[in-house]
DNA sequence: TTAAAATGTTAGACTAATCTAATAAAATAA
DNA sequence: TTATTTTATTAGATTAGTCTAACATTTTAA
């Protein structure tokens, strides 16, 4: 395991791969909130770990080593997630900052003890999978909301940011983790829907549905 | 709040207060395990931070201010060990380094919740106290069972170290916080214990009397 | 297809926390 | 009370992680 520092490169790394699995400087340094430069020294210092592939004025790219360091760092936040929600009882627009500085704990013992409070989970509170001990994540078919057509009646699984600005919003609008809805109507102006929810018509901006995905 | 650094200062400057409460540099380099200029420049630090009072050659002694803070990290470090043991199920001699981590978590409503479920508790599973989020600590009047004479019955309230390989040695001759022993032999020779426990001898070496505490 | 814009790199400096080696002051013991 | 030992200080170097300014390469678009 690295420093706190290098943690949370390989975790943004991990978080900015798309298909292909490269990732810019540019969009590393936006994430982590530090310049150019900076970004470049680091990656050289985990290329020379071997946790990332990088070659000049290319992207970067995880390792499998990289990529099993991420995924331990994931199944530490998501586990502590779903704790400090299910177990110690806290809101879940409220847990990401605390397992954001848990998930740097160093203790097996913990995190195991975690899981098996919590009877091994499948997903956190935001319907994201939480990773086994070998870093094999559960697979997952999901669409999100805003590309379900009409009249269609879906379940909500996960959302795909966890930040307090838009969970609070979903309190605001009673959206949970596992709500089955029906798809009214999509306005084709602003991409808005209106969807129902036992009984009651709730509208959503196309910035929401996009984040809400659905099975 | 300062880095992790100034707190784990803080924290070992507030454990080494004896009487007086001067520190010498010479037991806090050994404690915190950097060497000595080490010690002096981060206390200069500390100084202009009004945590500390420092004059050269003198010991180093914390203010008000110090102390508060040493007695929030102390407050979370001994909610978590608790919280570890009651909650979660892990075993007193092995929540120390856990809870050493856990007590720089950045959040009160971690802690708090902590408090709650277990109750607002007066000490933690080494029978130390828990100071309150003012920084109050519950008044402890205790003597070391090294001190207790031949022939006296006492309660185990508290142990004075929480490493390992004590806590350890105590589960294995079966010695708890709460338990209820009577001193039954003093051996003049090296100060060790023959104490009775329900109906069974157990020796205790001077070691280990003069780091528990009963009442 | 070349000029402009975007992206990445290098050089050099800074802060926090640490170290070793040399020096100074205080405490202790002969 | 002086010499020795212990304790504290200063000076200067090192590493991790960050920065700004200047430069280089790649991509995009005119």
């Amino acid at each position: 395991m690295g420093s706190l520092t290098e943690e949370n490169y390989i975790k943004s790394i991990y978080a900015l791969s798309g298909e292909t699995g490269e990732v810019s400087f540019t969009d590393l340094a936006r994430k982590l909130e530090v310049k150019l430069p900076t970004v470049n020294s680091m990656v050289k210092k985990l290329a020379v770990k071997k946790m990332i592939v990088y070659a000049p004025y290319k992207g970067v790219k995880l390792t499998e080593k990289g990529k099993k360091e991420a995924l331990s760092i994931i199944r530490k936040h998501r586990l502590a997630e779903l704790f400090l929600v299910k177990v110690m009882g806290l809101g879940w627009e409220e847990v990401h900052d605390i397992a954001e500085q848990l998930e740097h704990v160093d203790s097996p013992r913990f995190f195991d003890r975690m899981d098996e409070l919590l009877n091994f989970p499948k997903a956190d509170p935001h319907g994201e999978p939480i990773p086994d001990t070998d870093g094999k994540l559960p697979a997952k078919k999901r669409v999100a909301l805003s590309e379900v057509a009409e009249g269609k009646t879906v379940k909500i699984i996960a959302v795909s940011v966890d930040e307090k600005p838009f969970l609070d919003l979903l309190n605001i609008k009673r959206i949970h983790i596992g709500d089955t809805i029906t798809i009214q109507k999509r306005e084709p102006f602003d991409g808005s829907l209106a969807i129902l929810k036992s009984g009651n018509e709730i509208i959503l901006s196309q910035q929401v549905t996009e984040r809400l995905f659905v099975e």
